[in-house]
DNA sequence: AGCAAGTCTCTCGCTCGGCGAGATAATATG
DNA sequence: CATATTATCTCGCCGAGCGAGAGACTTGCT
């Protein structure tokens, strides 16, 4: 029903976009699986990543948040990962109830390790499009965000 | 350290690319606690809609091999749908050791109504695209995909 | 100060998804 | 027809994540 249209075209990018995705799913997955990390580990590494990058101190509260997970499986998470090195665990000395959490060297260089070469490619791709072509690269991605947000508002209120 | 360049361009749109996927997991992880699915339900969903659409015959051994799950749990995941109605199981009259997988209408039904919307407006941002934007967009979209397939070939190998 | 209430993290017992091994049924091969 | 092969399902186990609640620390009120 939706698909008898003739504008094959922003059928056919929705395509690849899904395709897109899932093959970087599929990615993830294989560097999970290749390092003993299951799924949610690796995103809890990245979403780790992220605070860091943005300065915030992480905390087991802030993860399982961002995770959806409660607060036992949240330090199950957090367990297995200071077991395998990844990250660390110190008391916040201005508030002691609080544990910070801190990415380990090992786990960037492990990250570095396995995306960095993908990740070059990818600049050395964008690096090669022309001015214009880089604008309606990045405005695609940008309004797609937007679109994905909106949609994303809209359905889990009426849970 | 990979961060230090000045080419601003690349590392951005990588980090868009990423964060774009990331909505898009969690639009359809909400999508499938919604709906009493499993993460790993609406894959095999997603997976058999595409055979569907390809015209190839599923089955469980094939789905299985394409989820990356046992016998077992394919067994348990068909379960899981066909209690739901979203899936029929039939023999193969050719060969009646196979069986065969069919999506039914209520599951199709259902996606259509979850994600119609967002595919819409995404088809209507595509098509809001000049020529050039559009070359622009989909060259990128298709080339980080063969950027990631020969990522996703050089690792796993090694295994 | 000192107690009550609130916050952050962790422990315990349970449910259930996925795996390994093997059983069962149907087809292909000599 | 006997044997090997293929496709699917059953059984017992492991482990991720949940709900409930305990313990450690802080903050606000009196």
């Amino acid at each position: 029903m939706t698909a008898e249209l003739p504008d094959r075209h922003g059928l056919q990018t929705v395509h690849q976009l899904r395709a897109l995705t899932v093959d970087l799913e599929v990615l993830a997955a294989e560097f999970a699986r290749r390092n003993r990390l299951h799924p949610t580990d690796l995103r809890a590494l990245i979403a780790l990543l992220d605070a860091a990058r943005s300065g915030a101190p992480a905390t087991p509260g802030l993860l399982g948040r961002e995770l959806r997970l409660n607060s036992a499986g949240t330090t199950a998470v957090l367990d297995r990962l200071e077991r395998l090195g990844h990250v660390r665990r110190t008391r916040d000395p201005h508030d002691r109830r609080r544990v910070l959490l801190e990415v380990t060297e090992q786990a960037v260089a492990l990250g570095e390790s396995h995306f960095g070469p993908l990740i070059a490619d990818t600049v050395a791709l964008v690096d090669g499009l022309s001015p214009a072509e880089l604008a309606a690269v990045q405005g695609f991605l940008t309004s797609m965000r937007a679109l994905v947000a909106r949609h994303g508002e809209a359905g889990p209120p009426s849970e």
